[in-house]
DNA sequence: TTCTTATTAGTAATCGTTCCGATTATTGCA
DNA sequence: TGCAATAATCGGAACGATTACTAATAAGAA
């Protein structure tokens, strides 16, 4: 596993390792809970606290991400590649946008604000195909 | 003060009317407890059920949104107009940012999808003035 | 004014997340 | 390979923001 950004080192734990990859083989970015029940039955003992010190370390490496799509709980993915996402208002899923990337408004903005501008987050609002089925 | 949006009717109340002219008068998008302490002297039995209640009313009227910028708390703003913003990484404040807006990547990215998208949020992130003069 | 019912105040409950102490496991070194 | 140091785990308690509930109050229609 991969060690850097924060410059801290960290022990290996198999819990760990496989809350990561658990993590990387789903696209339905997750809540602690579910990753939790997901591998209840690996590690019977395991602690929900667990899940969520070692997202928060694989966040601190780089290598997770938080996401806030305007729930009450937090949501996880592993994908770090830039991308946007596409969350729909019906059912709650969200989904990933890869395509196409915009790092020219960025660019834009800089130009009116003295605001440092590292980077953006862009969030599409709207209907999966999955519930336009439905309606 | 105007009712629509849901359809529903709401009578008028003396504390919704001042949590949504004190909402308005801020550009600090702040907290629920923000707005309590703010109007607790005007109204000394003001409950924070009031607020976050009144809070759900103008947004259902479409007076008032709900911005989650990765806190673990709810901040709000009463800009209706559309605008992006920008996050402080440093020390966390929201600044608005209404001097530019992107349609056309709705567009964009409706060429390469089946999702139905309505809108987009945009926020950007880095460091404000004010902290940067700092370091 | 009177009656109906939405809104409030006050407080308890909920729920996601974090923290803490005791135990277990990893890793560097003899 | 075995030992010591200490990071990570488990289990449960604590925390903090938000929601829910009930009796009292107040808006507003008749």
């Amino acid at each position: 596993m991969k060690q850097k950004p924060s410059g801290k080192h960290y022990r290996y734990s198999r819990q760990r390792e496989r809350i990561l990859e658990v993590l990387r083989s789903t696209e339905s970015h997750p809540t602690a809970t579910w990753l939790y029940d997901k591998l209840k039955p690996e590690f019977p003992r395991l602690s929900l606290g667990t899940v969520y010190r070692n997202l928060a370390i694989l966040i601190d490496l780089g290598l997770a991400r938080k996401i806030d799509a305007g729930s009450t709980f937090d949501r996880f993915e592993a994908k770090t590649e830039p991308h946007y996402h596409l969350i729909c208002r019906k059912c709650g899923k969200i989904f990933d946008f890869g395509a196409r990337f915009f790092p020219e408004i960025d660019e834009e903005i800089r130009r009116s604000t003295d605001f440092d501008i590292e980077g953006h987050r862009i969030d599409f609002f709207g209907t999966c195909s999955g519930c336009n089925r439905k309606s």
